[in-house]
DNA sequence: CGGATTATTGAGCCAATTCAACATCGGTGG
DNA sequence: CCACCGATGTTGAATTGGCTCAATAATCCG
C-alpha cells in the first residue's frame, strides 16, 4: 500500500531501530500510519508557519533543515538522519524555512496540538509525561548539534570546517573497508557550502587540497574514502559529536520520566 | 540574608514577572530558595560535565553561554537575559563550555535528576507533565535563538552581523528617549566579537563606520543611542527576534499540558 | 596620579570570494 | 551506441573583507 514499503523492502515498521527516541512509537502506538510521510529527493516541507505546531522525526533517509534569506542566500541549519528531530520555527516565516530531502526520506509527523488528545495509548497523564520527556530529550540533542555547528561557523576556518564535516559524515554514514572508511554523500557541493557557510568553489578547492595531501580519495563525484579517519580527526580542535550513543538522553528520561512512571500507580 | 535581596532592593521573589516561563515557580513552589544562585560579573559556571543534568533559568541580569576551543579560541553561543534557559552540554567537556555572568546575575538552578522527586508540589504526575512541558517550551526558544544565530554567522557579513546585534540588543535592553533608543551594553568589544564570530578590531571599525554614517552614537564606552531603530532594522535581510512575546510557547503548552490537566481529575 | 585594561586606528597580509573558463558527469533522444 | 545538453564540479586570476600586528588613545580603578 505505502510506496515506501515497496521501495525500501518493508523495512519501515516503526521499530525501535528506526525511531531510536521511541517518540514515534509513543505517538503511533507502534504501528506506522498516516503520520508517516515520504519525501523524494528535492521535496520540501515548510517549517515557517509562525509557530512550532509540528515536529518530525526522521525514520529513514537524510534531510536538510534550510533557512533562506530575503536576498536568496541560504543557510543549512542541520543535516539530519534517522532518529533526529526537526520542528517548526517561529521566525523565518517571511524569508522561508523548510526541510529539504537529500535522499528518499521517511518522516513521522507529530502535531503538537493533538498530542494531548485521548487518542494516544496509555492515558493522557502517564504517557503524556513520557511523550513530552522524550520530546525534550530529542530537542535537546538538536540544540546541542546546533550549538556545535555555531562554534564551527563562528570560529573554525574553511579547512577546519570541511575536515570536521567529513569526519562527522564519516561517523554517521561511513562503513569500514579495511583500514579505510567509505561513505557516499547524498548532496551537492553547493549543499555542503550552504551547510558550512562557505561557497561552492571553496569546498571544491579544499577537497582538492585534502586529496593532494592524501587525506581523502574521491572514487566518484559523491563517494569518499578516508584512509585514516582518526588522523583526520586529530587535525581538529573540537570533538566529533557521537551520534551512536543516546545514553545522555536516557539519563534525563530516567530522571524525570521513569520515577513518575513507578509512582504513577501508587498515586492514582 | 541573601546578598541580592539587598543589592537589588528586594525585587527577587520568584514572581511571574521575573520568571516568565514559570518553570522556576513550578520547581520552587513560588518562593525563592537555595536553588537561586547569584553570580557577579565575570563569575563562571561550568556546563560541560558530560551530560545535561541541570538547567538554569535567568531571573535577573545577563549571561553569556561560552564555548572554548582547545587552542583558546572562544565562541559565545548566546547572550541570555531574564526568562531564558541554559542547560548542560554533552560535548564541550574537554574544551570547556560555561556560563559567564556579564552583569550581576541571578539564576534558578534546576537539577533534572531530582525533578521527579515527590518534593515538588502538586503531585508527581500532574505537575511533572506541566514541568516538562514548560521545559520543552523554553528549550525550544533556545533552539530558535541558536538557529537564528547560526544563519547570522553562516551567511551575514560583518556589517550585517553588527547591525543585527545592535538591533537585537536595542529590542532587548533599550528604552526609548524621544525618537531614539538608548541602551547600555554590559560587555566588552571582545565579548561582542566572540558572539559574532569576528575580532575586536573589526567590531571597533564597524562601530566607527556606523557612527560616521549617523546610524548610532556612543555617549560613553558602553552606552549606545540609536536615533532610528527602524532604519537600522531595514538594512537587514532577516527579522529581528521578538523576545517580548511568548505566545508561541503558550500555544504549545495549551496543546500538550492544559488538556491533560483538565482530564487529570477525571482520569484518577 | 599612575598603571592596567580596553578601545581605536592604520598598514599590510592572507583567506575566501567573485568572476570566468573549462571539465566531467548523467541523462535523453536521434 | 554515441552525440548532445544541462547540471554539477574544478581550476585559475583578480579582488576584497576581515585578520594580524603595531602604535596610540581613552577609560577605569586603586
Amino acid at each position: 500500500m505505502n510506496s515506501y514499503d515497496i521501495s525500501l523492502g518493508g523495512k519501515l515498521e516503526c521499530s525501535e531501530a528506526m525511531c531510536k527516541s521511541r517518540l514515534c512509537q509513543l505517538v503511533t502506538g507502534g504501528s506506522p500510519d498516516k503520520r508517516h510521510k515520504v519525501l523524494q529527493r528535492g521535496d520540501r516541507l515548510s517549517l515557517g508557519d509562525g509557530a512550532c505546531r509540528k515536529v518530525w522525526i526522521i525514520l529513514y533517509g537524510m534531510a536538510a533543515i534550510c533557512f533562506g534569506l530575503a536576498d536568496g542566500r541560504r543557510q543549512i541549519l542541520g543535516l539530519e538522519t534517522s532518529g533526529h528531530i526537526m520542528c517548526g520555527m517561529n521566525n523565518g516565516g517571511q524569508n522561508g524555512s523548510w526541510i529539504e530531502a537529500l535522499t528518499e526520506t521517511v518522516l513521522c509527523e507529530m502535531d503538537l496540538a493533538s498530542l494531548g488528545s485521548p487518542a494516544y495509548p496509555g492515558g493522557p497523564c502517564r504517557d503524556g509525561q513520557r511523550l513530552v520527556s522524550e520530546l525534550f530529550s530529542v530537542i535537546h540533542q538538536r540544540l546541542e548539534a546546533c550549538s556545535a555547528h555555531l562554534v564551527t561557523l563562528g570560529r573554525l576556518d574553511s579547512t577546519e570546517r570541511v575536515t570536521l564535516f567529513l569526519a562527522d559524515m564519516a561517523n554517521r554514514l561511513g562503513r569500514p573497508v579495511g583500514q579505510s572508511t567509505y561513505l557516499e554523500l547524498p548532496m551537492t557541493r553547493e549543499d555542503i557550502a550552504d551547510y558550512l557557510g562557505l561557497n561552492t568553489e571553496t569546498i571544491s578547492r579544499i577537497f582538492s587540497r585534502l586529496k593532494k595531501n592524501r587525506l581523502v580519495q574521491f572514487p566518484s563525484r559523491s563517494a569518499i574514502t578516508i584512509p585514516d579517519l582518526k588522523a583526520l580527526e586529530r587535525r581538529l580542535p573540537v570533538d566529533i559529536p557521537d551520534f551512536s550513543s543516546t545514553s545522555h538522553v536516557s539519563s534525563f528520561l530516567t530522571a524525570v520520566s521513569a520515577p513518575s512512571f513507578s509512582r504513577d500507580g501508587a498515586h492514582s
